[in-house]
DNA sequence: TATATTACTGACCGATCAGTCATTATCTTT
DNA sequence: AAAGATAATGACTGATCGGTCAGTAATATA
């Protein structure tokens, strides 16, 4: 095969040939910190034990001390992913005033503080990939994850043609439509210039609200708020 | 590892015990079709080189009379997908009148008929799980495909901002953003139920375009188009 | 029918890599 | 300091799979 191994040196030894330690607590979450930075940059199919164990500086006898196998390894990767996700979702959930403009803003904004901008997004571009391969994983994300994050936007559409501020529309659709830019833009930060890296997140985020609110107000509804501000026309 | 493996039953021979044939001609598209099926299905990794000469009816030694190498097989399966594509492309260049909405809508509803319905859809998720892996194979795909793609949007947003139709706004992150649901859709298609699946393809199309020319047109220019028609709201 | 050509085969090889385990090094306890 | 406990190691194994090639059989030609 020959694959042409795009990696930098495998985490040169920073910690100057430190000799072997026992850190019990630590080495799980620097396991799956470094199987997190693997797997995404090089599927999970591709990416060798021996060097997720050499990136978390540990031996890959360690890592079998405590993750089973590379499945068990890819399922806490998740997991773990999935708590800062669910956490964010609850701060969204819990402070939600003013329009539905507004909180459809704000909703998609903090996604891309919380998730789209970190490393977690990379988590989306790992289950598209595998998820074929592993079919109780695409679930168990799908579930926890896309359902959940699905119904918040649901919701915020829903008041918004509720108050008469949207008009009606299709919301179960809408809602994906709306999602589909921010997934393509986290997929897009760990899939090599495949399409809307040469705009900055920002303006693209900006472009998807302003084209997303006009789009969902009222005809004649002239938004309130100052738009395109600061928003270079080409 | 032990995979899940969901394959059906790798295409059960339904040429009755064909005893052996010469078909020089007819193989390397068999090739690549079964390949194609094969690594949008199990990504390529995980896709056995057995399991594809198996389900194109033929040996392994025949694959690599037709193709050098893996990686070759996989350039070949791009490159077979791409004529299709670029003559959609080309189709669509051909013929644009009346308004920027309406060759919008002919765009992306042509888009879906030639490319996001079909086996084709598959490539833009193999695209963006192997890209990391295969430079240069997300290269030639960049420029050859997204490239081209892109320029057909841009050109109808241009002729719609330029005309007075659309309002003013930032094209090539809209591009991007009017171009996100559509590749999300065609990777959901081939990503166990991660997004948008429970949202028919017509529904969501549409949804996405009246949002969008909604979004697009300037402020106080109802548009001329029967909207809504046939489309329930929730 | 005999001979030549070549598409096709499948057993085989070598490299890779997930997973194992006997051994070693570190830390704790007394 | 000695002994016990266990975290960590890395050489090893067995299975998998990309790639090879000597041989086989289908077709063309005479």
């Amino acid at each position: 095969m020959n694959l042409p191994l795009s990696q930098a040196p495998p985490e040169a030894p920073c910690e100057v040939l430190a000799t072997r330690r026992r850190r019990k607590d630590a080495r799980p979450s620097e396991l799956t910190a470094a199987a997190l930075a693997l797997f995404v940059d090089k599927g999970f199919a591709a990416t060798r034990l021996d060097d997720v164990a050499a990136r978390a500086g540990v031996s890959k006898g360690t890592l079998y001390l405590y993750f089973s196998s590379k499945e068990a390894l890819f399922k806490a990767v998740i997991e773990e992913g999935m708590v800062a996700v669910l956490a964010a979702a609850e701060e969204h959930l819990a402070n939600h005033q003013g329009s539905a403009a507004d909180l459809l803003r704000e909703l998609l904004l903090g996604w891309w503080q919380q998730i789209g901008s970190t490393a977690m997004a990379g988590l989306t571009k790992l289950i598209v990939s595998e998820s074929r391969n592993f079919p109780e994983m695409a679930q168990y994300y799908h579930d926890g994850v896309i359902t959940r994050g699905r119904a918040l936007l649901r919701r915020a559409l829903e008041r918004g043609v509720g108050s008469g501020e949207f008009r009606p529309l299709n919301v179960e659709a809408a809602v994906d439509v709306i999602m589909a830019p921010l997934l393509m833009l986290a997929i897009s930060r760990f899939s090599l210039c495949l399409c809307g890296q040469q705009v900055a997140p920002e303006a693209y985020l900006e472009t998807h609200l302003d084209l997303l609110i006009r789009g969902l107000q009222r005809t004649g509804a002239i938004s309130e708020r100052p738009s395109n501000e600061g928003m270079p026309c080409n």
